[in-house]
DNA sequence: CCTACCGATCGGTAGG
DNA sequence: CCTACCGATCGGTAGG
């Protein structure tokens, strides 16, 4: 009893987030969690029920997200080049924004169990299948000349993953300006010509 | 006594390796080490004085070496556009080549206690300064055109540190094939031209 | 190289 | 929300 009012499984969540990104989730004890939060470990079960269900919520929902943000930013846009455009600014906009997030869905899979790991894995290569099919289709349509289209995929989102290693708030580029900066790169990469 | 011939400090080295890169720092017990020689935890202490100091050894060699690898492949290299591709090429090919030391290098320096991370990082900002510093040198020359040196050098040398977490040697590209496509990439990323 | 064992800490439960 | 407590496992030491 007694429950705290700001003690809530999302605030619960966020604790665990901010842990996760920085040591990892193996590196972060729970009574760590529960110390961000200022209760004992033990009433942290009154809104969890695994540490690694509260890893499976945090990298789950996201994994989807990215795959909605993708759908949202690309549909309908033409000509595929603008299309690709679309995809890495908002992948790469993601990164930069929610950077903890970003962290713990890159460095923790590892730690998942099944079969959330799988899911998170078969969610992550549909995405990267994605970017890839934009390549080819771009390769195709004599657009984009790349010798491995998978190379470039890798590489594109490789590089956007890493916006939230090293992105700061208080930096001197803001979130779009960076997205922006790395659709160049990815346009770039994929040797795209106006035509 | 009867010390097992095979078991040496290096073979600790290595067998930590394959599981640190597997499962992390903080993921991998000393009992899986010790099981993975067929020995006793205690008896890994004959070869090593603490997991610390056993991750330490593991990463911070690697992490001047890598510095060493850019001064060898680079030195003298004409003009800055060639200097870049040495560069890059021989990042990525260390990456392709030595997936486990990259992976614990780029997962675990979190898990890495003072001073050794410390030094670990000043290495590797070193590193990405003289990218930087190459990318800078060919924007001044008129060869390459980038609006922001810091981001291309970050999305260059992680989409070459993303080569450890993909690349098989079993797959269709070899080491050096890889390692020249992303010497590519960086080249169409900070927008050289042939002049 | 081993067995035996240490204190510390882990995730989690009982019970209120 | 708490205290009290659980078995398991951790990294590491003693001593041979």
């Amino acid at each position: 009893m007694t429950a705290r009012p700001g003690v809530t499984p999302a605030a619960v969540r966020d604790a665990a987030l901010t842990l996760f990104a920085e040591r990892g989730y193996h590196g972060t004890a729970l009574s760590e969690v529960a110390g961000l939060l200022e209760i004992r470990t033990p009433s942290l079960y009154n809104h969890i029920t695994s540490k690694q269900e509260l890893l499976a919520q945090i990298v789950l929902p996201l994994s989807q997200e990215v795959l909605d943000d993708l759908a949202a930013a690309t549909d309908g846009v033409e000509p595929v080049a603008e299309r690709l455009r679309a995809a890495v600014r908002v992948y790469a906009h993601r990164h930069a924004v929610q950077r903890r997030e970003a962290l713990v869905l890159n460095t923790d899979v590892a730690a998942l169990d099944e079969p959330w790991r799988s899911r998170v894995l078969a969610l992550r290569r549909r995405h990267e299948r994605a970017i890839r099919d934009l390549i080819v289709e771009g390769v195709e349509a004599g657009v984009f000349a790349v010798d491995h289209p998978a190379l470039a995929s890798f590489g594109i989102l490789e590089m956007c993953v890493a916006i939230a290693r090293w992105f700061s708030p208080d930096g001197p580029l803001s979130p779009a300006e960076t997205a922006d900066a790395h659709a160049t790169f990815a346009l770039r990469m994929v040797g795209f010509r106006q035509s």
